[in-house]
DNA sequence: TTGCTTGCAAAGGATTTGCAACATG
DNA sequence: CATGTTGCAAATCCTTTGCAAGCAA
């Protein structure tokens, strides 16, 4: 399973003359057994706990050859930090993202998948990705925010405008 | 037209014990006129042809202020930078997104709004907002990239997992 | 060996913030 | 007038890079 993925990243390496190192090992171990969108300085915390020499810079370089690779998926929920997944387990899907707790939900539609497919034709675009993120209150949230009151919305003036 | 979104404007800052000055009297003009995804650099390029002493941190504040007042929609295409739009004359949307070009062109299909929302139901979610983003080539990149020969596409590991 | 890699610190780029002078209500 | 506001520069935050020392092939 992980040796699979393994293969895959040393062979993207060796076609592009680079090396497979202890680092690269490591990082791409530890980064493989977490689920979830992981940004670099979580990843680095990590990779530090079991090897405290290893230098941010050097996650951050790993981390990009690995979306390079094709093994890992760049996702930014504009937090300010980007945050990757990893491809191992991982097929395509969107986001339903609470905006109370901030936990993420995967989700995948295909009615909308096609619909979009469509769309995209419709245009004479040819499709290669997209990224769908939904955001909201989580059944749980929603709950407690019923308690505390009605949420004071953001404001919207599409309507008066 | 612009006064009505000005007098908005005035509301919301008169609601939290804020000023209009000429400085934000300004940037929303300019930022009103401007369609399209405009970023805090080019704006402020924008005010400072007019308005040579107002400084680059003003604008960010001020389209700070414009987003919580719900008059400016924030936008990340992962450029490493933000873009704003107005609001005015600007329902919500989606964004086909070409990545040979990188123009982007706005659409909606209502079909996909409603899985939207079933999906989120399906999850107990309430939704709030969301964001779409295709990205692919634009007809015209389209040709120009058949001419170039194809494409070396990027590896997709997904189906040998 | 010959490069590619690494860790460190410095550099970068976007955005935010502290502050004294300055407007606004 | 009391406060909020501004422009500037310095500070932050995340990420990238230059470089000398260290490894992999």
């Amino acid at each position: 399973m992980n040796s699979q993925v393994k293969e895959i990243f040393e062979g993207f390496l060796a076609e592009k003359g680079l090396k497979m190192t202890r680092q690269r090992q490591l990082i791409l171990d530890i980064f493989l057994k977490k689920e979830g969108h992981l940004s670099p300085e979580e990843l680095y915390l990590l990779v530090r706990a079991k090897a405290p020499a290893v230098g941010r810079a050097t996650v951050y370089r790993v981390l990009k050859l690995l979306k390079e690779a094709g093994l890992a998926h760049e996702v930014d929920f504009g937090e300010g930090v980007l945050r990757y997944e990893h491809k191992y387990g991982h097929a395509h899907h969107d986001h339903l993202i609470c905006m109370r707790c901030g936990r993420t939900r995967e989700v995948v539609d295909e009615a909308i998948e096609q619909l979009q497919q469509k769309l995209a034709d419709r245009y004479g675009y040819s499709l290669t990705s997209h990224r769908m993120d939904l955001y909201g209150l989580c059944p749980a949230c929603r709950r407690k925010a019923e308690k505390a009151g009605p949420p004071q919305a953001g404001v919207d003036i599409s309507a008066r405008l």
